[in-house]
DNA sequence: CTCGTATGATACATATCTGTCTCATTAAAG
DNA sequence: CTTTAATGAGACAGATATGTATCATACGAG
């Protein structure tokens, strides 16, 4: 039921973050009242969405880091673990959150990814000259993009991350 | 007057879609009324936003394009040109419109970049290999990225284009 | 200076969304 | 089977945004 109601408002809210609670009660086949009653008010719906959203992310990372040997390693297991995520990310682009817990978390995450630009650097992955907060926007942007392609339908999705990883690290050129 | 209320709504809209025509009015220092005179309805507005914002950047690259001698020159005045552009893209990038001429024109715009990624690659500037949407959606977040970190303050605005170029034919990755 | 037009302020009716409440029904636990 | 809790449907009031209408004023053209 929380579950169903959580679904349907990533799924409608992403689209349309002034959609009304009427549409995402529909979609998740509840009842208006049913909503309300898990979720008093609009904003406690969409800080649990928020939550929900990064609390799959922060785990989908934390799996991906474990045991990987090397920076790239890493970058590449969390591309993989992430990417299928996407829809998670459309619906928190989509919202300016002002909730105090939440913008912390985000700026731990973003942290956190600056810190992985740092390891790519120091193995020599990334080179030194590229601005940290470029690189990290950059890696972002291959996951949006990825998502967005797989979800097009246009890139299989077992092909997704090898490619961002490519793009990211190569780029389009012709060598 | 018209030109203060685009302005305006470009700069409240982008930020939150769904910001109140109020809002919109108060920003363009401008009574509620007055905009009702230009815009009767609030679709009127965000069509006549969309429309600004697509002749501003058909302009602009048209503009760009001329007597550029390479796809790769051309490739990098665009940049030059659009980045500039990035809150307007911000502004699209927010909305889902259902008007028929503006999503035409949308799929116009798509195709025309897809062509640029086609002489690109017919002067093996970029990989026969990248597909074709993949590398048209990564120009998309190159000057979407860039114009971020400028507005971030991270990234002169000078250095921006260049930094996007290499970026999407070379990657981060160190040589 | 005078007239006409555009503007700002204000009031108003309408529509939509929100949150609460009630009540009948259903499903599950005892 | 009985009881209890949860659900869906619907009614309801309040809040907010929208679009229209009115009126006084300021500004510019003639």
């Amino acid at each position: 039921m929380r579950e169903a109601i959580l679904d349907a408002a990533i799924d409608v809210l992403g689209r349309n973050p002034g959609a009304s609670l009427a549409e995402v009660a529909a979609r998740a086949g509840v009842g208006r009242a049913s909503l309300h009653r898990h979720f008093p008010a609009r904003d406690d719906l969409v800080a649990a969405v928020i939550r929900r959203c990064m609390d799959e992310t922060d785990a989908a990372t934390a799996a991906a880091v474990q045991d990987a040997g090397s920076a790239r390693e890493t970058l590449l297991r969390v591309l993989k673990a992430v990417i299928p995520l996407g829809d998670r990310y459309h619906f928190l682009a989509s919202l300016s959150s002002t909730d105090a817990e939440v913008r912390a978390r985000y700026e731990a995450d973003l942290e956190w990814l600056a810190g992985l630009v740092d390891s790519l650097k120091k193995e020599s992955v990334i080179a030194p000259e590229a601005p940290r907060f470029w690189a990290a926007a950059n890696i972002d942007a291959q996951i949006w993009i990825a998502w967005t392609e797989v979800a097009a339908g246009r890139l299989a999705a077992a092909d997704a991350a090898d490619l961002a990883l490519h793009t990211l690290l190569e780029g389009l050129g012709k060598r």
